[in-house]
Order: structure tokens, then sequence, then C-alpha cells
DNA sequence: TATGAATGAGTGTTCATTCAT
DNA sequence: TATGAATGAACACTCATTCAT
């Protein structure tokens, strides 16, 4: 994945700490200005750093923002591990989007930065090819779920119902985040509730 | 709705046909770049304009490509009053989503800048007042045709479902515009389908 | 010659102006810091215009050093057809080299930034395609001139000859234009000499 | 010489070592580089050593790079006092010329670092004293060459003399050390030939 | 003493916007 | 009114140099 993305990759303890304060500055201005609008210079300001520090790490803008948005996809690789230990891939089909959605709402109301990577067919970041593998992953990983659910389906037309549905959330984790937190349940829900329906017909026998 | 973002409304035939060049251009820059790469200059260039009678129409960049969204909110709104002439509030649900959706991706894959500017929860774009009317609009005049089906229901409520759908729509039509002809269909109806099966329990009866 | 490294050929007068001003300017400070050290935004300063100008007429600080040479390369063009159509190429050899010689002297002494970019083996100068025309111009025209004086002898040889003579006075000409005003007719007449002495044998049957 | 320049003359072997570690590297770097494109960092890579040792030893680039143009002025001075123990000073102009100009065409080409340096009358070398203290000891050495060989001549003027033919030389060298192979031996033959017919009617009685 | 992470002034370059013509 | 040359703040990025470890 990343490496030579990567000008050094920090083995320190003090190194290690100063890649999470920039990523964590990457990750506020992204969320603040987006891609365009975010400057190195703004993010080594917030990280309390020089500019030169930034690009001690990262060789230039787009790989810093690469960094972070590889960073997300090891979480939530992490995140899919977990599950697929966890899950029991015969449960209805209810329970199978509650333990899918349910981690990936958590992760992207925690972190903001996610969303404005990952929620996002426009601009610069439609070009990037973390992005890209980012939701490629989690679209694979929902596909191997429902694999086992219903292995009789054709694959491809498997992957389709879940492209959509994928895109589908994509689509709707802004509006989770943004409602107010009394509303946040009920956006929630009506997301796997649509979820749901819209699978039922499909994938289950 | 326009106002003192409009440097002068041109009355002259003269003047309509340049603001007409002028939108066109933006219009095919922002598609090709996105609105933070799209520069000034490079859509004086495309519509064979000097970049001084842009800034004659237009007091910045913001405004141009809010008067675009404008136009397109126009448009929408007229794609509107045709349907609510035409259709029958009391028609099945898949009729109704039908006459709903089909007209609106017409339109989107005829104005791919209309996906440029709308199907973004991203960037600049995000606090462009001129899109979240258009957004507005589109969810408004949709809970009309919805108030008309199940008046009993709740207001704030239906809206939430409304809302719900719109922005699931909203995410679905670069799919549709991006899918090669021969999928194109079904992934239209898969997005009417997703629609259908997640409203009709709460609308109808 | 130049023309894609040209951004804009100015048409009106004022814009033949500017672009006078900028070479003027960027000549200058390519003699006070060479090259590398001389920064656009200097020349910008220094001509009292803003550095976007720069960039409307040269697309980048190589091209602007490259226009420098080439304007150099024209005049130096200019001065052998006047050369050329007085020269008594039968001449006595002597006599030769001073019609050679006094022309490229004067304007050396007359336009320092000449010295500063043909008087060099090295740096980024070595690289730019537009010095090394400028070289071959001079020896291929000074080639010319001796093709005429001793039609007999070997092309390849002559020009081993002419390069070794070319590439001596431009290490001479500094000498020339740093010297002592009253040592300067002793400087130049010496370069002629050695020059003289050295071609003699060889050229003349 | 060194003096000031030299932050800490190393008396340990270790030292040493270290010393001659970066002037190769610096001078590896000088090649290709160029002294404004050669980096600092660059050159302590090369050493396999770290960017503070340099600093260490020299307190600046210009230090640097000033140490190296002395080491090569230290070598030539060991070449010429060579010279002067076996040269018979009443030997015939081609054989003294031979005596002065293959040791530094040796050397030159050996040391292709010494060249970059002192084969360039541009940008901040221009400056260093250093290189100016390099090429004066080559002028005063061949000076008293030929102080020897005819005395009667006025002091100011043989200097004048010798002078130019360094400069030529300079000029020259670079033309042999990029000749190809097979030419090398023609190059050198002729600019010997040159600095003969030029000197020998001032020089010799 | 050696290290190399950290610094930040300075570079080339872009582009929204202005205004003289 | 239309033009497009002119502006200059702002940006990504480099590299000589410092200094805490």
């Amino acid at each position: 994945m990343s490496d030579n993305f990567v000008r050094r990759v920090p083995q320190g303890e003090r190194g290690r700490k100063r890649v999470a304060l920039i990523l964590e500055a990457a990750e506020q201005e992204l969320v603040e200005s987006g891609y365009d609008h975010m400057t190195t210079n703004a993010v080594a300001a917030r990280a309390g750093i020089s500019i030169g520090s930034i690009y001690q790490f990262y060789p230039n803008k787009d790989a810093l923002v690469t960094a972070l948005a590889e960073a997300y996809h090891a979480e939530i690789r992490g995140l899919y591990d977990r599950l697929f230990a966890e899950m029991n891939p015969r449960a209805p089909l209810p329970e199978l989007i509650d333990h899918l959605v349910d981690p990936l709402v958590a992760y992207n109301v925690a972190k903001p930065g996610f969303e404005s990577l990952f929620c996002s067919t426009l601009s610069p970041l439609k070009q990037m090819a973390a992005v890209d593998a980012l939701r490629a992953e989690i679209i694979d990983r929902t596909v191997q779920v429902f694999a086992a659910l219903c292995p009789d389906m054709d694959d491809s037309r498997r992957r389709s119902y879940i492209v959509i549905a994928v895109h589908a959330v994509e689509a709707l984790l802004p509006l989770v985040s943004t409602a107010k937190p009394e509303e946040r349940a009920f956006v929630l829900s009506e997301i796997k509730r649509m979820l749901q329906v819209y699978l039922q017909p499909v994938l289950s026998p």
C-alpha cells in the first residue's frame, strides 16, 4: 500500500507522535476546508510544527491526504476483521445489517475526516487511488458477507446490489453525522430499514 | 433568488446571449475540472469572451457558479411544475416514483453540470446556499406529492423520509450517469425499487 | 526558435515595451546574481511590475532566460549578417580576425548579460539549449568564414580548430570586460594575436 | 589559507578520515549538480554521515566548497613543487609547456571536481576567494617559470601574457575532459600549440 | 562528539479580481 | 460596454542551518 508515498517511516516514539499530530491536524483542516482549500501550511500551524516537518514525512500534499485515507482504510479493515470473527453469516438480514452499518456509522461520527474523504463522488478526491481502495474494501467485504448468505446468486449481480447499497450508505452517512442528536437514532434506523427492504427480496432465497 | 449576487441583469438581446454563453462555458469547465480547479479565465476563454465580461455580470467566481445552480434550480422547478400538472397523486407508488425520478435522471444525464453541483456533500459547494436551495426545492416538491398521498401522516415525519430518500437518489445519480449504457436501465430500476420498498410501508396507509 | 516558449507575443506598443522592460531587468539580475540566484520576483521588482506580469509573457523562469539568450542570438546573427556583407574572405588573417572578434567583444562589453549567459561551461546554463544554439551559431559562422579562406581543408578538421578558438575567446571575453579601461586595448590585441598565430599555420595554405 | 572558515581542525585519525569522506562526497555532488544544486544533505548522505557532522567541520556550505578548493589548491601546489624540482627552466618552450600543462590536464581529468570549481567565470563561484587563490597560484607559478626564462622582461607585462594564457587553458580544459577518448590527444596538442605560438614571440628573446 | 529531526525564510508559480483603455 | 493586461496574495515545496538528544 503506502510505502513509496512515505518519505520516512518514523521509528522513534517521538516520530510516531509527530506523524499522529500531523495526521490529526490534516484531518481537521480537511474537514474544515476540503482537500483543495486545505493548505499544508495551515496543517503545520494547526499541528504546532513547522512546514518543513510535514515534508519530512510526506513528499507532498497528496501523499499526506493519502496517508490519512490509508489510516482510515487500515482501521476500517480492522473493523471488518473483528466483524468477521464475531458475525454469524446465517443470521437474519437485519442483524447482518446492524453488524455492518453500526461500526461504520460510529466510525464516521468519531472521525469526521473519514466523511470528508470518503463521502464524495467529486473533486480531486475522485481520482485519489487511496479513496477508491477504501471504497473497494468496504464493497468487497460486504460482498463477502452476502456471498455466505446467498451463495447461489450470480457474483456480478450480487456485487451490483452491494455497490448500490454502499453508495446509498455513503450518501446517508453525512445525514447521520449532521443530524441533531435526538434525531440520529431515527435516521440510522431508517438507513438500515432502507437497506433491509432493498436487499431482502434479492439476497435471501 | 438571484438578487444582489448578480451585478447586472442583462436587458438586451445581446446581454442575454452573453450570459447564456458564459453559463454554458462555466458548466463545461465545472464538469471537467470541478469547482476549485475551474478558473474564471478558462470559462472566459471557452465562452470566447474576455474575462472582464464575466465580471460585468457576476461579481465573483462564486456568484457565477451560484447563477448556474439557480439556472438548474429554475429548470428543475419547471420540471416539477409540469409534473404536478400531469400527475395523479392517487396513482400507485411505483408510478409516482417513475414520475418523480425519471425526469430527474434524464435531466442529470443531459446536464452533467447539474451532477457536479448537486451530487456533492463536500468542499465549498457544501456552503453554497444555491445548492442547498436546489436540494430543498426537490425535497419540498416531493414532500408535496406525498402529502397528497398520505395526508394523515405527521408533516415532519413525512419530510424525514423524503429527505433520506432524496439524499439516496442524489448519491445514486452518478452511478446512473457513469454506468455503461447497457447497465443504465438496471441501475435506474434498482434505484426506483429501493425507493419503492423504502417508502411503501410508511407512506401508503 | 522560441515560439512555444513564449506565452503571448505582444502585439501592442505597450506590450512590446513591457517585454523589453522585463528582459532588461532579467539581464541585470542575471549579471548580478547568476541564473540560480536570480529570482523572478527580483526581476519583477527591478522592472517595476508585478510578478504576475512576467508570467503573462513567459511561462517560467527558464523561458525568460531562454528569451534573453534568443534575443542575444538574434542580435549576434544580425552582427554576422552585416559582417558577411562587408567582409572580404580573401583578406589577410589578422583583418579577418579583427572583423570577427571586434564586434563580438564590443557586443559583450555593451551587454553584460551576454557574458553571464554565454561565457560559462557550467551550471544549469550548460543544459540550456538556447545557449548551445548561440555558441553553435558563432562557431558555424566562423567556420563559414574560414571555409572560404581555405576550401581544401577537411571540414571536420577546420571545425575542430574553430571550436578550440571560439572556446578560448569565450574564456577571454570576461578578461576584456573586467580589464581596467587602459588595459582593455592591450588584452584585446593579445587575444587577437593568440588567434592569429594559432590559426595562421593551419588555415592559410 | 583555511583559517576561520574551518570550525575545527580535526586532530584525531577518526576526524581526518571523516573530513576526507566529506570532501570526497562534496566533490562528487559538485560534479553532478554544480554548486547551486548541490545540497549539503546530499553530501552528508553520500558520505554516509549525518548532516550535523558536516557542520561540525564547516560552518556553512560555502566553507565546505572552499575547503574543497583549498584541497585542490594544496595538491596543485604540490604538483608545481615537484615540477620546479625537476624542471629545467632553460628548456625549450614546447618542453616547458608540456611540463606545465600535462600535469594540470591529468589532474583535471582525474579530479572532475577541480574543473567544476575552477573552470567557471560564473555564479557564486565567481566570488569565491579560494577559487581566485587557486587561479592566482597557477598564474604565479607559471610566471615564476617564465621569469627564469626571460628575466629581462617587464614583470607586469610577463604576467599579463600568462594571465591570458592561463585563462585560455582554463576554458579549454573542459574541451579535453569531454572530448571523445580518440580526440583527446589532438585537443591537448592543439592547446599546447596555441600556447606555444602565443608565448614564443614574447617570452623567448 | 555524532545525530538527524526540526526549522522557516525563500522559491517559482497560479489565478481571482481590477481597471485603464 | 467590452477588453485583457496587470496585479499580488497565496500556495506547495526546498534546503541551509540549528540544536536537543
